[in-house]
DNA sequence: ACGTGTGAAGTCGTTCACAGCG
DNA sequence: CGCTGTGAACGACTTCACACGT
């Protein structure tokens, strides 16, 4: 096997963009798109479509673009998105509630099959058909269940612990809620979402006041 | 006014990470700390935190390392962290829920001061003391209540219409949750926070069973 | 000595421009 | 002729290395 494609980060974040864009089209009946078409759906040039696809390889029909169809299922296949993901949410709090809830991530096939908190008093709740788990058994369900991607939405104080037995259980691929630096050994992903720091940035963005030079 | 700096995005994220250190390092007496100390704190060498901190000015002392009460200042005051966001939730939903509650945020600055859903029937709903309000008086309350950032929590389908009347009430800072791209006029900025193209992302990364070869 | 501030070198991603194929 | 695929130029961010101040 060769495995020499590092793919870029941002060209993989353009990626996910460019297969929602086509199965959008998919759904209206679109046949083909050319690079510059799908390129300003999703703000980049045509140059950037044409390159990042080129991570993967040859897709395209010269004179004529892209097969909308083939195109999305390709790329749903190369981005390990052609089938369901089992995720576990460990802190049944404000966000791990929306997150259970949410129809969106369901849609796109990643399903919350587990929900943990530390808190016992949670234990009786039942959140969209899943009842709260203690975190004794986190670690033998995550086995049973095969579960292969965490999501961390506990305060920061119990991050890493959290971190360390989803990992011990198993799980690859951690999103992080809490605004933290996680350590975790090579192998294991980590993606943040920190809110917090998004408002921030955007604190600052708006802050100074740009001149306004654009036409 | 000079105004010559445009902060490069990577910076300014690493620069509220460091914020958020120093103020750590604050609460528990440290006096100083050096770039190579702060650095990998937040996982960041050291010759990227003092060119992070150039963007702003010389904040160091040579032999020494930088003053953690001051340097925290500094930042705030640089960053305009140093006092209170008022910021407008739109889209009563679960994500909604769960940002008015969050104490993170709060305790941050950021204050959701106003809160709308064109649902009627979630009018009656009061979420952390904030009554939801219709979309008819947004424009009036984001004016009177002098809100400069919003959140979108609403479905796709209506974030562009959610967007534009914000902006159109005078919102320079657009925090967006639905997984669209949102056109708005220069000088507004737009962050997008998309939930699941971050476990997309995931599950990408985890596909590719890395060789494993660091130490 | 120690650690900052900073030019210089290096690396990575983007943009350009054009050859080549349908 | 249109549009892809791609080497080459370009630009931005990162790393290096060292002079300078304390």
């Amino acid at each position: 096997m060769p495995d020499p494609a590092p793919v870029p980060r941002a060209s993989l974040q353009r990626m996910l963009l460019y297969l929602r864009q086509l199965e959008r089209l998919g759904r209206e009946s679109v046949e083909t798109i050319s690079s510059a078409q799908l390129g300003d759906a999703v703000g980049a040039t045509s140059a950037q479509v044409r390159k990042d696809l080129a991570c993967f390889g040859q897709f395209g029909q010269r004179g004529v673009g892209y097969r909308v169809a083939t195109l999305a299922r390709t790329l749903r296949s190369i981005l390990a998105l052609d089938g369901a993901w089992r995720v576990a949410l460990v802190g049944a709090g404000n966000i791990g509630r929306a997150l259970c809830t949410a129809r969106n991530l369901r849609e796109r096939g990643f399903h919350v099959v587990a929900l943990f908190d530390s808190d016992p008093l949670k234990e009786s709740c039942t959140w969209a058909g899943l009842r709260v788990q203690p975190m004794r058994v986190l670690a033998r369900t995550c086995c049973e269940q095969q579960i292969t991607l965490g999501i961390i939405a506990v305060p920061s104080a119990g991050a890493q612990d959290v971190a360390d037995q989803l990992v011990a259980a198993g799980v690859r691929g951690l999103l992080n809620f809490a605004p933290v630096r996680l350590q975790v050994p090579p192998g294991v992903e980590v993606l943040d979402v920190d809110l917090a720091a998004q408002l921030q940035q955007l604190a600052f963005l708006t802050s100074r006041r740009p001149s306004g030079k654009e036409a």
